[in-house]
DNA sequence: TTTTAAATGTTAAATTTTTAACACCTCTTG
DNA sequence: CAAGAGGTGTTAAAAATTTAACATTTAAAA
């Protein structure tokens, strides 16, 4: 898949992508129930349709209903997205994006989370 | 400023949007030359401007120019993106955005990058 | 102060996105 | 196996976005 595409996805494109990055697979059905000021059911299929044209999403049958998933692995764009938000708000730091999330008063990391943070880093620092 | 209606913006008020919150200030020529596959200047000070009506961004006269910025301020934008990226796709953990961004290849933290990490943590460790 | 270069404002055409009506196909079940 | 419920495909209208031409204003310089 090549990202540079993604960008040029329309708004309702990007937010059907999104759900079913987040959900790995979903049906024009589940895709409605879950669109904010869900259109209709026929206008989400076309959109499906549209985004499979445009190479985004693939699809499989299940009895007769069409299953959607993404073309490209959800690993991908999921690192891809978080390297394009450091980039455009945290200079492309991830110590200053984890610094403002800590800072966010709604955060609020439990002690389980941040021991957690600190093995990954642990571990980080071991193979270097 | 409510967020909910940044999910409406279009693909080139989003991407002008996303330039204005990194750079703070910003003039329409300034924009135009970041901006992908740029239109033309007058088409970028058009879309500034209906960004403005929309109470996105505001402006301020230096010289004849006019000089935008965000009208909330971008910390807070940025707080709120990235919760909505952790949200879709890191299941609202920084810790699993951390460990994906760890295990990218390209990532390669220098010692520094760990070690300021390390601190974060042993600090919100405190706090607690 | 007049001129003019360089901004912004107005308006509208072109294009893309969004929407949905309607036609058609296909599993399921009576 | 016939029929209908529940899917998808086709097409096109409506709305929004994107674009830019042209008019107007304004600040700086001659």
């Amino acid at each position: 898949m090549n990202f540079s595409k993604m960008k040029n996805l329309s708004r309702r494109e990007r937010q059907i992508m999104e759900l079913i990055y987040k959900n790995a697979k979903m049906t024009a059905f589940e895709v409605e129930e879950q669109l904010p000021d869900a259109p209709s059911y026929t206008t989400v299929r076309t959109l499906m349709r549209i985004l499979e044209e445009k190479g985004h999403l693939k699809h499989t049958k299940s009895g007769r209903q069409y299953v959607y998933e993404p073309v490209s692995p959800p690993e991908k764009f999921k690192q891809h997205s978080l390297q394009h938000l450091l980039k455009t708000f945290f200079d492309g730091s991830i110590t200053k994006a984890v610094a403002t999330f800590i800072d966010h008063p709604d955060a609020d990391l439990s002690e389980e989370d941040l021991a957690e943070l600190e093995a990954i880093i642990k571990k980080a620092k071991k193979n270097k």
